[in-house]
DNA sequence: TTGAAAGCGTTACCAA
DNA sequence: TTGGTAACGCTTTCAA
């Protein structure tokens, strides 16, 4: 049986209150106390119980604010799913949730949400930040308060966000350039169709499907890049031209969003194009299946949610300061296992 | 706030107590009682609150056996890894386990150490059966003492075991049967390394391969099997004979252990040869690295071992049946996300 | 600065 | 068949 608060106050000749106190860095202990009492719970190997601590913090509960823009986004849905099953997980232990979906990138609306969550008295705030100046301004301020941001899913450049919880970008575009060579047998032609070149996550994946065929599959040639702003019609019309452009092109890498609308212009063409994309939402699957993606990326969305969560429970109820950034698992998927 | 069993007595006039004994099926309450005691829980949606439920469980602590054949077999590390988690995570929560730790698959010692366990009292067992009729029987009498047995990474067939955990071996074997399709372009002649056809799992991973490519790779071509006993040895001797007994094979199917010796015979005959494997363990791992095996298939062995647990524990403590199979992920891992 | 005691939700035990 | 009470480990409040 683990050694608990009361056996310390025997051990120091205390009371439990003094060594709450004590080593919970609350004020109103005598220094020389503290210091034996520290002493001592070190040397027996405390470790404060988690039931007991959960029971008597129901007396004045927390909640955890979140904003996420997954209004129309089909991914997010995952995502929501891990967050609830974490505060489910919790909510015995005097958990609760908040959370505000937005509608597309939006600073100003983004802004507005975590304000009004703020206004809410949340101990913690959870959010999919946009790359911006102000919400890192907007992180800055709540962090001086107290209050701890994990950014989900996105990152923030120089903000003071307590940790990222997401995909490592640059290391999934690796993997697609692996992959890349492997199904071509290191010669191929690729068109490149990307999300926007504003966002640093699909930059990340282009850099390092780059970097590895340059290594390794030197007849592995990227013809051109398309951006279609993560929306398919205007995906399918890129994909269109890009690839009666280049009559060359026989491979397809789509970095993010519009899948559907590309994979039509594949379809119009008539060639036969070796896809590699990202993530698993329904239209994808259906591609997947039917063997015209060969590999599809994913990123383990219900794990982000998860985490996000989990992680701030653990710094504030037992002062467990995360890695700067939790990266979930790169899963390949294909037809098999999709 | 959540309801709790004092706002229940509350309501229905009667004491804590009462309610307890009325909700958890303990004897000596009044049916009529009982009944319209549940009826008020069922209407509030009351649900036992997991802190409160911990701290009184620990007057009566629980201990789960284990018995995993993971000696001299660095799999297991991974297992072992995942139930140390899961029992520190609930070690708050009045969970102690107690490993026992075996060489190879031999039915009496696996007999031993299950009755070992029986003798310390353990509440559960968690085993990595051997395929016997003897064990079924084992399981069997355990169940029927209200012990229950969940397998983990090998199931037993016909046994009353709780619940199994681990791969879905003829899925990945399906997986494998895909990459292999997509890694030649559907043009093939495979060699295939097995474990030992005594082996439910080794022979359901060649099965799903073997469908995969009828069905969508017809010019992917079994070509031969070697059985490897596991051993490295064996395994560069078998391989070394079915590589020049059929010179046109040019992949290899490397089923369970044993990765290290195939890879040695294939470096000998000089040929050009695409391999894909399973499991991640040191010797795979750098031949990924190298590029000379082009992907191998992992299960999750933390999960495992984590799951096994934490099933056991939601069962006995929550009264939540699990289903009776749980599979963890397939994880394709190439060399850049080894 | 410290101690004593109540309370968080559940279970177990003894008495009625 | 029931009720009352103590106990699990921790935090908080009030009093000294």
């Amino acid at each position: 049986m683990a050694i608990t608060i009361k056996d310390i106050a025997a051990r120091a000749g205390v009371s439990r209150g003094t060594v709450d106190r004590a080593l919970n860095n609350r004020p109103g202990v005598n220094p020389q106390v503290r210091q034996r009492i520290r002493q001592i719970a070190a040397e027996a190997g405390y470790r404060p119980n988690k039931a007991g601590r959960a029971l008597a913090a129901k007396k004045n509960p927390m909640t955890f604010g979140i904003v996420l823009n997954s209004l129309d986004n089909p991914f997010f849905s995952q995502v929501i799913k891990g967050i609830r099953a974490a505060s489910d997980e919790l909510s015995d232990f005097g958990l609760q949730t908040q959370l505000i979906e937005l509608k597309g990138y939006d600073v100003s609306s983004q802004l507005d949400a975590i304000h009004c969550l703020q206004e809410q008295n949340v101990q913690a705030i959870i959010l999919t930040p946009v790359n911006d100046d102000r919400i890192a301004r907007a992180i800055h301020f709540l962090t001086e308060k107290a209050i701890p941001v994990v950014t989900v899913n996105a990152d923030i450049e120089k903000s003071s966000r307590l940790c990222y919880v997401g995909c490592d970008y640059e290391k999934s575009g690796r993997v697609a350039g692996e992959l890349m060579g492997l199904f071509t047998q290191g010669n191929a032609h690729v068109g490149i169709v990307t999300g926007t070149v504003k966002m640093l996550g699909h930059n990340q994946r282009i850099h390092g499907f780059d970097e590895v065929v340059k290594q390794y599959y030197p007849n592995v040639m990227i013809t051109d890049i398309v951006e279609n702003n993560d929306d398919d019609a205007l995906s399918l019309e890129r994909a269109r031209v890009l690839l009666s452009t280049h009559p060359k092109i026989d491979a397809l890498y789509i970095v993010a969003a519009g899948v559907k609308g590309a994979m039509d212009a594949v379809t119009e063409c008539g060639r036969r194009i070796t896809v590699i994309s990202f993530d698993d939402v329904e239209d994808t699957r259906i591609l997947v299946r039917s063997g015209r993606i060969s590999a599809t990326i994913c990123q383990q969305p219900f794990e982000q949610g998860y985490q996000c969560v989990k992680i701030l429970y653990d710094y504030l109820t037992h002062g467990i300061t995360p890695q700067p950034r939790l990266y979930t698992g790169i899963e390949v998927k294909v037809r098999q296992n999709i």
